[in-house]
DNA sequence: CGGGCGTACTTTAAACCAGT
DNA sequence: ACTGGTTTAAAGTACGCCCG
């Protein structure tokens, strides 16, 4: 990570426990409640407050109270989760794709979005098997999205 | 003593590079 | 464009410490 104000910082598993450590007040309800350790939330909130230079929660002995920073960032998270609907599309994912959706190439998308070539040939396809079906199709140099493909660029822009 | 958070170490997943 | 091998980052397990 080389950059400090990259929004795909902020992974999409650390952003669900964020969200789930603010509903049930605490770091070992939030695990529960999004199926990951508790020391997962613990460290994904730090990486969350390092990445945006504030602190999200106070640590008490009896759970983990919200800051003011939190409950403004916290709408902001909510939408954009919803936005992407599936559970399974990771932060990565959804970067390579809307890259290559965008470039229609994938060295092209590669430049653009600061990885290589072989990293979003890999992504995309791991992106493919977590929504079940082809979004993109070879059309002779480049890409053309599926129907699917662009359902799914609309909700990722949004996000 | 029990419930909850933080840290050290281990395991798993993702990214890069080189080659086909 | 795609695949295999290696390196690096993220998540899990186990355990310790703190407070009521």
């Amino acid at each position: 990570m080389t950059t400090m104000h990259d929004p795909w910082a902020l992974n999409l598993r650390r952003l669900r426990a964020f969200v789930a450590a603010v509903r049930h007040g605490g770091a070992a309800a939030a695990a529960r409640a999004v199926h990951v350790s508790q020391p997962a939330v613990t460290q994904g909130i730090a990486a969350l407050e390092a990445a945006i230079g504030a602190d999200l929660f106070v640590r008490r002995p009896d759970g983990l109270t919200p800051t003011e920073a939190a409950l403004v960032f916290l709408p902001r998270v909510e939408e954009a989760l919803a936005a992407i609907r599936s559970p399974r599309i990771t932060g990565t994912q959804a970067r390579a794709f809307l890259a290559l959706a965008r470039a229609g190439a994938y060295a092209a998308a590669g430049t653009a979005a600061g990885v290589t070539a072989p990293s979003l040939h890999r992504a995309v396809a791991d992106l493919e098997f977590a929504v079940g079906g082809k979004l993109v199709n070879r059309r002779g140099r480049g890409h053309e999205l599926t129907a699917r493909g662009r359902q799914l660029t609309r909700a990722l822009s949004l996000a």
